[in-house]
DNA sequence: TTGTAGGCGTTATCAC
DNA sequence: GTGATAACGCCTACAA
């Protein structure tokens, strides 16, 4: 019975049709770890063997399997993301700078979303653990004490896209506070005084705090605050952002200039400004935050601070990558921002 | 020397010093198997021992390795999509909806972005394949003819999003060609003659393809076609569509529509005819496709046709589990569209 | 430069 | 219901 073959062996266990390494190292006539090397470090193998296990490899058409090789080696290259959501622009473009950069050293990228709730990103991030990812991509300051602990037993490195911050954990961002504060100081430069804020649902997310909290010391410093009522908080969803809007353009006297947290709430600003007959930037002046694709489109264009969200994605990926690599990156860096003064903004109305 | 525990002996090696299931069941004091099964299957085992390994494990901190399960089950719980980018928010939402639903069923979301191409499609489930995910999530009907059989050779399931085809492989979406005929239908009832269309990239793109056809075709059966050069392609970026808009009003005489392939074009062609004093809809009609959340907060808010982007997202997800559960769902399923008429369209002018 | 062989952490097949 | 134990497919000292 020794005519039974290896390959028929093979085919007799566990329904595992599929072409493996050791078959590659049979039909290249070397041994398997001739293959894995040929493989993984072709510089450590001669011009012969590389050559008939490239051969066999594409006459088999194996491919590696990568969970044996997870096993085997103690690195899964999947790295992990855990982001708010990618539905809004900036968050998918960050994503997808991360993926392009880790794409090309080879590492694939395992997504999720935390619904800006900072109890999911801890479960989320759990899931990725156990999916064994060699790092983990976060967005901001704000985490539960539970996940650095968690990263750090299990020694998965991490960083924190979007916030800059010189104390805490690894980063690559701005910092929101003193952005905002720009922009407050921008428009205060245009001659406004009664400002107003429609800001995103500041729970759990430290940017819009740190955003808040930035132009209201800006405001502070001009001995200001925002006017009465003129802080609302909404959904990033352009209809809420009209709701809100519609609050502040209740308010009497009328706030002059309105300072978004984004700029998807500014263009629901401008629209429901504009769907209410507020001439834009004559009697009411609006800023984003972002510059997103349409910001320099819509009519007028949107006056906002521009966030290099690719550049913080690939930064972001970039530093993993480093650590990851036994090197040890600036534990901080700062992406820089800009005004980006457009046609929603204008000199704040007589009276 | 028997002084010398398990757990240092362990700890001796590769400096893995993270709790694995042996440790878990020595400290329940039962075998792996009864704690494999009692987190894998709680309902094979007594009630005594699923509470001693459950109290292990959250005295441990255990958590699961998955290439581990991976390699020994035979599945690695994990799905990966592949579509053209993740920053059209067309795609990014399906995206979150697939994500939703794989995390009920708990897998994991590896993805991946073509850019549109589908060489790099191929690449990408390549890369795919060799992460041992268990199923693929497609976009469209245009697929290289390898990635079919890469896929059949693997027996790997997978799932086409966003194009209804009832002959091919698997899929959840709709008649490109038909939904788009019924926006050209649409226009043509409000008595235009003169119509253009703002297409995308036609190239490897068979939803672009199949909407120019659906068009064209409902002209024709109109005893027209489109305007002379009033078929322009444009990439998916407001600016660029703004360009190509500028020719489209260059044309004379002047369309009196414009069919866009998708509304951030259509956002874009609206931008620009405001630019040049180009009343819509008095003067222009303009008509978009999708239905995403600015669509309906512009001024004046975009006609277009709905597309249930969540719907279809969920629905390959489901369809895909179903198979992976040795189900067999129908193979071909065909979502809902809607034409949503808003303001940018409205009779043809006189003249 | 190449091969041998042990082990990576689980699951699954057997007996019991 | 439970426990041994052999895979799972690959990597990586270590030896040659």
């Amino acid at each position: 019975m020794r005519a039974r073959t290896r390959a028929s062996n093979r085919r007799r266990r566990a329904g595992s049709n599929a072409i493996a390494l050791s078959d590659v190292a049979r039909a290249a006539g070397v041994s398997t770890a001739s293959v894995s090397r040929a493989l993984n470090t072709p510089e450590l193998v001669s011009e012969d063997v590389r050559a008939a296990v490239q051969a066999a490899v594409t006459r088999l058409g194996y491919i590696r399997h990568s969970a044996a090789r997870a096993l085997a080696s103690r690195r899964s290259m999947t790295i992990g993301a855990v982001v708010p959501t990618i539905v809004n622009s900036i968050f998918s473009a960050g994503v997808e700078a991360i993926e392009r950069r880790l794409e090309e050293a080879g590492y694939a990228l395992l997504i999720a979303t935390s619904d800006y709730s900072l109890e999911r990103e801890l479960r989320q991030v759990r899931i990725l653990l156990e999916r064994g990812v060699d790092g983990v991509i976060l967005v901001g300051r704000y985490h539960r004490p539970e996940l650095a602990q968690m990263l750090h037993e299990r020694a998965v490195p991490y960083v924190c896209q979007g916030a800059y911050a010189a104390d805490g954990p690894p980063c690559v961002g701005f910092d929101n506070h003193a952005a905002m504060a720009s922009m407050a100081e921008y428009v205060l430069g245009l001659g406004h005084r009664r400002i107003a804020m429609l800001a995103g649902i500041a729970a759990d997310n430290d940017r819009v705090i740190d955003r808040i909290a930035g132009a209201r010391a800006a405001l502070n410093r001009a001995g200001l605050d925002f006017v009465p009522g003129g802080l609302v908080e909404a959904r990033y969803d352009v209809a809420e952002a009209r709701l809100a809007m519609k609050r502040l353009l209740a308010l009497r006297p009328r706030p002059t200039a309105v300072l978004c947290v984004n700029d998807v709430l500014a263009l629901g600003a401008l629209f429901e400004a504009r769907a209410e007959g507020v001439a834009v930037p004559a009697e009411l002046s609006i800023t984003g935050f972002d510059d997103f694709d349409f910001a320099r489109n819509v009519e007028p264009p949107l006056t906002t601070l521009r966030v290099p969200t690719a550049e913080m994605g690939r930064g972001a990926a970039e530093q993993l990558l480093q650590r990851l690599m036994g090197q040890s990156p600036p534990h901080a860096r700062l992406v820089p921002t800009m005004i980006i003064p457009r046609g929603t903004t204008g000199p704040a109305p007589a009276g």
